[in-house]
DNA sequence: CACCTACGTAAGTGACTGCCTACACTATCT
DNA sequence: AGATAGTGTAGGCAGTCACTTACGTAGGTG
C-alpha cells in the first residue's frame, strides 16, 4: 500500500499506467512518450511501478513488455473508498438530525 | 490531484485523516496521538493536509478543529476507480476469447 | 496590563528522489 | 565469434521532504 501510493505520486508514473491499462508495450515504446526524459529514467520508473505490484512484466527476446497488473491497486482503492463510505454516513446522519429538528420545531 | 496524493502518501497524515474522519478535534489532540513526533511537525503536517483540500479547520477561541473533507478525496478516488473498471473490463474480454477458443473447439 | 494557553511559522539539517551520463548485460543476427 | 539492438544498473548531483528547536501570535484570564 504504502509503495502503490508513493509509485503514483509520480506524475510520469501514473501516466505509464494509463499507457498500458489497454495493453502491453516495450520499455522502448514507452520512453519514446516522454521526450522530455531520458530512456534510462523511464526504465527506472517502471521498476518503481513493478516492485509496487502495479506493473506485470514479461521478457520477450531482448525486449521487456509491460501492462498493468490491475490487482496491485487493491488496497489503495480500499483507502479511498474508505473516505467515500464515510461522506455518505456523514450526510445521512445530517439528514437525520435535520429532521429532528423540523420534528421538534413541530412539537413546539 | 497531484496535491491529494502528495497529502496522502505520507503514513502520518493518512492517520490523521482517519483520526478526523468521524468527528472534529483539536490540533493539540490530534499531536498527542503521534508521541515520536514533535507538536510543530503535527502543525506542518495538518497545512499540507489542509491546503490539499481534504481537512476542514474551525477556529474556536484559541484552538483550531480540524475534520476530513470527504469532496477532498473525489479525484483521487476516480483514478484509482478507473483502474479497477478495467480490471472488469479485461476479465470480461478475456472470458469472452476463452469463450471462442471453445467454440472453436468443439467445430473442430 | 501581564501572563498563560494553544497554536502556527522560521530556519536549519539529514535523508531521500528524480534526473542525468556512462557502462554492463543479454539475446539475435551475420 | 563479433557486432548490434533493446534494456537495466551505477554513480553523482540538485531539489525536496519530514523533522527539530527557537520564536511569533492571537485569544482568554488574573
Amino acid at each position: 500500500m504504502q509503495a502503490v501510493l508513493e509509485a503514483v505520486v509520480e506524475p510520469r508514473r501514473r501516466e505509464i499506467l494509463r499507457l498500458v491499462r489497454v495493453g502491453e508495450a516495450s520499455a522502448g515504446s514507452i520512453a519514446a512518450h516522454f521526450p522530455d526524459v531520458s530512456r534510462p529514467t523511464v526504465s527506472q520508473h517502471l521498476r518503481v511501478l513493478r516492485d509496487a505490484g502495479l506493473l506485470h512484466e514479461r521478457r520477450e527476446g531482448t525486449r521487456r513488455l509491460y501492462r498493468t497488473r490491475f490487482e496491485g491497486f487493491t488496497e489503495a482503492r480500499a483507502f479511498f473508498e474508505e473516505f467515500w463510505d464515510d461522506r455518505l454516513a456523514v450526510l445521512k446522519v445530517a439528514a437525520e438530525t435535520e429532521q429532528r429538528r423540523k420534528d421538534a420545531d413541530r412539537d413546539r
